[in-house]
RNA sequence: GCCGAUGUAGCUCAGCUGGCUAGAGCAGCUGAUUUGUAAUCAGCAGGUCGUGGGUUCGAGUCCCUCCAUCGGCUCCA
C-alpha cells in the first residue's frame, strides 16, 4: 500500500478489537478487509467508519474506527436489504414504466418500497415476475456506486419525472448532502449503506403488497407498498419461509380454536369475542391470581356499570376526543337522555373517589376493577384477541398525594414485573411514551404537569433498572405512559402492561383531599393495568407458550386414560384423590385404544397423562406420562401430587410487598 | 376507514380453462373390538359452496354489491 505521493503521513485504522492498522495511503474499507484476510473480505458486505455507515468502496482518508460487517451482523443485513430494495425499485420501474418511486428502506425482516402506480395495481399474482426481474438484475453483478448530486440537479431530475415525492424529500435536504446511488442503469436518491454489488443477492421473495400513506399520513395519497425479503443463499430463504410457517402454528387464533378457548360469531359482531368454558376458566384463574397480589398491595375492588351518561365523558374530555369514533350514544325513552358504553373505567373510578371527602391520611386510595370496555376500533384494525371491540381491562386507579407518586409508581412496576415473571414473559421492552413535542395541540393539561409526570415516569423506570426505550409521540392524550411491550409469534409488538400518570382527570372531576394544612389539594392519579387486557394478554401468552400454559394456569392439568372400560371405577377413585389434592383432572374412558387416547391428550396439550389398567389397580398406583412423551413411571397419587406441587411453585411465587 | 388477498361439512382441505346427483381425512352417530404410551375396523349421517344480484342453455368456478377473515397502512382513550 505504498504510494509515491503520500509517503509523509500514515492512516491509522482502529478495528473493533482495538487493534490498529497503519497504511501510508488512503484506502477503502474493502481494502482493509482484504488486508485482514481474503476469506474475511469475501464475506464483508458493509461498513461503518467513525460511527457513520459507509460503502465498502468509500475511500478512507483519515484516521478512525472501522467496523466491517458480514451477513451475520444486523448492520450487514440492513445493507443487504437496503440494497435489495433498490433492485425491487428497478424491477418495478422495468415492469411498470412511469411509476413514481418514493421511499424504500430495510426493515427488521426484509425491506419494502413505496411506489405510486398511478391507476395500476399489483397483486400477489405479479410477485413471481417481480422476483424474476430482481434476480435477473442481481445476476448482472452490478456495483453499487454512490455519487454526490447538487440540489438543483436532483430537483430537476425528479421534477422532469413529475415525482412530487422525491422532490419533497430533496427539498428537505441541504445542498451538498445529497447523494444518489447507481447500479446498472438505475439511479435513486439515497443516503448510502450498500453491499458491494448486486450479485450477492441470490434469493428473493416478494412477500406482500399493502396500501401505505405517503409519509404515514392518512390525509396523503395512498401508495403501494411492496414488501420483500432477500438472502445470500437460497437455503436461507427456504429456512426463513419455514420459520414463518412454524410461527403461524403458534397463532393464538388457531390455538384458541384448537384448544376451545374462545370463538367469534358473525351474528354477535366483529371484534366481540365469545369465551368458551375452558377459556373462561383460564381467564378467571388469571384474574384471581392478580386479585390476590393486588389485595396484598393494598388495592380495593370496586364494581361500576358498563354504561355512563354522555355527560361523564364530556367532563373527562374523552367525548371531545373520541366521541365521533366511538359506539354512538344509547337513547332512552326520555328525550335528551344519552348513555355511552364505557370505553374506559377511569371516569367511573373518579366518581367512586368522589363519593366522600378524603383526608391525606387515607391516601393512596387504590380502586381496582376487571372492567369490560367497548371501543369502536376501525374494522381493518381488528385482529383476533389482540385488537377487539369489547374487552376487559385489569384496571385500577391510584389516587395519591404528589409526594406519594414516585413510590406508588415504583410499586406498580413491581406488580407488573411480578405478573410478567409468573407467566414467563422475560423478553419485554419497557417503553416510556412521551409527548410529541412538535404537535402539542394533541394533548390536554398544563405543560407544567406534563413535565412533572414525564419526569416521574423516567425516574421510576431508571430507578427500577428497567431496560427502556423512549418513544416520543406515543403518550396518551392526557398523560405519559410506561408500557410493557411484548412480541407475538410473528414478531409484532403489542402493548400489554401499562402505567400512566394523570394530572388531568383529577382536575376535570375536581378531585380533592384535605391536607395536613387543612387546605384542599389535588390528588395525582395513576392508571395501571398489568395485563393490559385479559384478551390481549391471553392471546400473547398463547403465542409464547404455543398453548402449553404454566401448570398453575392451564384449565386441564391431568387426564386419566383407562386401558379399557374395566378400569373406570378405579379411574374415578384416582380422580377423587387428585381432586382432594386440588389437581384439575378429567377421565378419558372412551372405548378407544391407548394410542388414540394418548394422541388426543397430546393434541389437547394436557400436561400430564395418567394411565390406569390392571397393574395400577392392583398396586393402587398410577402410571404417569408427561406431555411430550416423558415417562415418569408407576407412582402413587401422593408422589404425583408432590411433583405437580413442585412444578407449580417453580413458576408461581407469592407476591411480596 | 384505505390497499391487496381469501371465504366449499364442526375442523383441515380437493374441486383444471363454467358441463352429470359437490369430494376426502379428522371430529360426530351406530355397530364390532376391551385395548399398555401419538390415529382399531366397518357402516351412517353431515354442505342453500359467506350474502344478495348479474352474465350464460348451464355458475362452487366468470362479473358486481355487501359481510367476514388474513397481510399491511392509518388509528389505538
Amino acid at each position: 500500500m505504498r504510494s509515491n505521493y503520500n509517503i509523509y503521513y500514515m492512516i491509522h485504522i482502529t478495528l473493533p478489537d482495538g487493534s490498529i492498522r497503519s497504511y501510508d495511503d488512503a484506502l477503502t474499507a474493502m481494502d482493509v478487509a482484504k488486508d485482514i484476510s481474503e476469506g474475511f473480505a469475501r464475506n464483508v458486505i458493509s461498513a461503518k467508519f467513525n460511527g457513520t455507515t459507509i460503502e465498502t468502496t468509500t475511500l478512507l482518508t483519515t484516521d478512525g474506527n472501522l467496523v466491517l460487517y458480514t451477513w451475520r451482523d444486523d448492520e450487514g443485513k440492513r445493507a443487504f436489504w437496503h440494497s435489495s430494495s433498490h433492485l425491487l425499485a428497478q424491477a418495478l420501474e422495468d415492469l411498470y414504466p412511469g411509476i413514481k418511486l418514493s421511499i424504500g428502506p430495510a426493515i427488521e425482516n426484509g425491506f419494502y418500497y413505496d411506489v405510486d402506480l398511478g391507476d395500476r395495481s399489483i397483486s400477489d399474482k405479479d410477485f413471481k415476475n417481480i422476483e424474476a426481474k430482481m434476480l435477473e438484475i442481481a445476476r448482472g453483478k452490478h456495483d453499487f456506486r454512490m455519487k454526490s448530486v447538487s440540489k438543483a440537479d436532483a430537483l430537476s431530475l425528479y421534477k422532469s419525472q413529475n415525482n412530487a415525492y422525491k422532490v419533497e424529500l430533496i427539498e428537505n435536504l441541504d445542498d451538498g448532502d445529497i447523494t444518489f446511488c447507481d447500479h446498472s442503469t438505475f439511479t435513486d436518491l439515497c443516503r448510502g449503506g450498500h453491499i458491494p454489488n448486486t450479485g450477492l443477492i441470490k434469493a428473493v421473495k416478494v412477500l406482500s403488497v399493502a396500501g401505505a400513506y405517503w409519509r404515514g399520513d392518512e390525509n396523503n395519497k395512498q401508495l403501494t407498498r411492496v414488501y420483500g425479503i432477500s438472502f445470500p443463499k437460497q437455503k436461507e430463504l427456504k429456512a426463513y419461509l419455514e420459520l414463518l410457517e412454524e410461527a403461524k402454528k403458534r397463532d393464538h387464533r388457531k390455538l384458541g380454536k384448537q384448544l376451545e378457548l374462545f370463538t367469534f360469531s358473525q351474528k354477535v359482531g366483529q371484534g366481540l369475542p365469545l369465551w368458551l368454558p375452558k377459556g373462561a376458566a383460564l381467564r378467571s384463574r388469571l384474574e384471581n391470581f392478580l386479585k390476590e397480589a393486588q389485595q396484598k398491595a393494598g388495592y380495593e375492588m370496586v364494581v361500576t356499570p358498563h354504561i355512563g351518561q354522555k355527560e361523564l365523558y364530556v367532563t373527562s374530555g374523552h367525548y371531545a376526543k373520541y366521541g365521533e369514533d366511538s359506539f354512538q350514544p344509547i337513547q332512552t325513552p326520555k328525550a335528551d337522555e344519552e348513555f355511552l358504553l364505557k370505553p374506559m373505567n377511569c371516569p367511573h373510578h373518579c366518581e367512586v373517589y368522589n363519593f366522600k371527602p378524603h383526608s391525606y391520611k387515607e391516601l393512596p386510595k387504590r380502586f381496582a376493577e376487571f372492567g369490560t370496555v367497548y371501543r369502536y376500533e376501525q374494522s381493518g384494525e381488528l385482529h383476533g384477541l389482540t385488537r377487539v371491540r369489547g374487552f376487559t381491562q385489569d384496571d385500577a386507579h391510584i389516587f395519591c398525594t404528589p409526594d406519594q407518586l414516585d413510590q406508588e409508581f415504583k410499586n406498580v412496576i413491581d406488580l407488573v414485573l411480578y405478573v410478567f415473571g409468573s407467566l414467563g414473559f422475560e423478553n419485554f421492552t419497557a417503553q416510556v411514551s412521551l409527548r410529541d413535542m412538535d404537535d402539542l395541540d394533541k394533548y390536554i393539561g398544563s405543560s407544567e404537569n406534563w413535565e412533572k409526570a414525564e419526569q416521574a415516569i423516567l425516574n421510576a423506570t431508571k430507578e427500577k433498572g428497567l431496560n427502556y426505550v423512549i418513544e416520543h409521540g406515543e403518550a396518551a392524550f392526557y398523560g405519559p405512559k410506561l408500557d410493557f411491550m411484548v412480541k407475538d409469534a410473528l414478531g409484532r409488538q403489542w402493548q400489554l402492561g401499562t402505567i400512566q400518570v394523570d394530572y388531568n382527570l383529577p382536575e376535570r372531576f375536581d378531585l380533592t383531599y384535605k391536607g395536613s394544612d387543612n387546605e384542599l389539594h389535588r390528588p395525582v392519579m395513576i392508571h395501571r393495568a398489568p395485563f393490559g387486557s385479559m384478551e390481549r394478554f391471553i392471546a400473547i401468552l398463547l403465542e409464547h407458550t404455543a398453548g402449553n400454559f404454566p401448570l398453575w394456569l392451564i384449565p386441564e392439568q391431568v387426564i386419566i386414560l383407562t386401558i379399557s372400560e374395566k378400569y373406570e371405577k378405579y379411574s374415578q377413585k384416582v380422580l377423587n384423590l387428585l381432586e382432594n389434592n386440588e389437581i384439575r383432572a378429567l377421565i378419558d374412558n372412551r372405548n378407544e385404544t391407548m394410542g388414540k387416547k394418548i394422541r388426543d391428550a397430546e393434541m389437547k396439550k394436557i400436561p400430564y397423562m395418567i394411565i390406569v389398567g390392571e397393574n395400577e389397580k392392583n398396586e393402587e398406583k398410577i402410571s404417569v406420562r408427561r406431555h411430550g412423551g416423558e415417562d415418569l413411571g408407576t407412582i402413587s397419587v401422593e408422589e404425583f401430587s408432590k411433583i405437580v406441587d413442585i412444578e407449580i411453585h417453580k413458576t408461581l411465587k407469592q407476591f411480596e410487598v
